[in-house]
DNA sequence: AAGAGACGATAACAAAAGATAATAAATTCA
DNA sequence: TGAATTTATTATCTTTTGTTATCGTCTCTT
């Protein structure tokens, strides 16, 4: 279930299944709360099956800034990385079958990567992927209308039209669920 | 004038002296185009005076990205460091007086510095603070009308309010420059 | 199975922002 | 310095989006 990841690290499966028994495999339900604004993280979270988000709140609104799903490593990165407060809450949107992982039991496991030169390499060209990615979606927000901005998560993500309720996506997307239930309205 | 990188390093005097004769000196006029959207990036410039923006084409309007001033150093991040086409054009807006520095010249700093055991962690915390700096602009833009992301620059980006024409923080704020003078009116 | 609550569609009105054009102010530069 | 160009403001009209409220449907929960 995790075995997407083994590729991806520069590991010998022995080590890897090592590092694998860190991981805890929890079954949580829907609008289980795993992370709160505000608290330190001190999980990560691989998305064996369900799909999660990440929001925060905005004067009493909540806005989604991120959805997750199948596969996926999900944390609030600064937070988790940093020891600081985190600027989002994690919640599960559907059931959700996770791997959880402690952050003490996280540092031993890069530690020891450590040792390893590529592993520098590896996490940097994550962290710059994660850059552009974000980036990218800064982009399409100055650049594009919040109808054109649907039409791409149409074509790019359409596992989110397809599983995420629809206010979710129109936070998402910056704006009312009613202006998005108008838009969907205007392109069929 | 580039001493303040000095200190960012884990380098001796005589080795940053070495590296920094890798840069040239230049003197630019306003509005000289350094970097060309969909050309690949071959030069980084750090700026001892003046100031730039990036900006890219939508649809034949120019949006600015960002901008930047003394003792910044400014490339086209994913051109320069992966030969990709540029997403976006580099353009001083005052005369300035630039270092710039060629990738081939560059990659020689980095194989030196990378035997380094503290430069990966360097370049890592870099990466990081830039994709966090990426995340909250993003965030704003959900968060927050164009009138609030106005005040926002004048208490964060003074700079920026007293150097910039206004048309170019119009685009960086996602607004028409008609927009954001009615803002500007409504707020005296 | 019934009731409560959540969700999405729609309508009516208000507010904000875009488009365009005319004019004023500032700046470039010959 | 003065003309030309660029930039900023203002006014008008249109379009988009937000706000609020209503209604029907669906989904939990007990």
């Amino acid at each position: 279930m995790l075995d997407q990841f083994r590729d991806k690290f520069p590991l010998s499966k022995d080590k890897w299944d090592e590092y694998m028994r860190y991981y805890t495999r929890i079954e949580v339900p829907a609008h289980t709360i795993l992370l709160n604004e505000g608290d330190v993280s001190k999980n990560a979270f691989i998305i064996e099956k369900g799909c999660l988000r990440l929001w925060f709140n905005n004067n009493g609104k909540d806005i989604t800034f991120q959805f997750f799903f199948e596969n996926e490593a999900v944390s609030s990165a600064e937070s988790f990385n940093k020891s600081i407060p985190s600027l989002f809450t994690i919640e599960t949107i559907e059931p959700c079958i996770l791997y959880r992982i402690h952050k003490n039991d996280m540092e031993k496991i890069l530690k020891e990567l450590n040792e390893h030169p590529d592993t520098k390499e590896y996490l940097l060209s994550i962290a710059f992927e994660r850059q552009f990615h974000y980036m990218k979606h800064f982009l399409s927000f100055i650049r594009d209308t919040p109808t054109q901005r649907y039409i791409n998560l149409i074509k790019e993500k359409p596992q989110i039209i397809q599983r995420i309720p629809q206010h979710y996506i129109a936070s998402y997307l910056g704006i009312t669920p009613v202006s998005l239930s108008r838009i969907r309205s205007k392109l069929k």
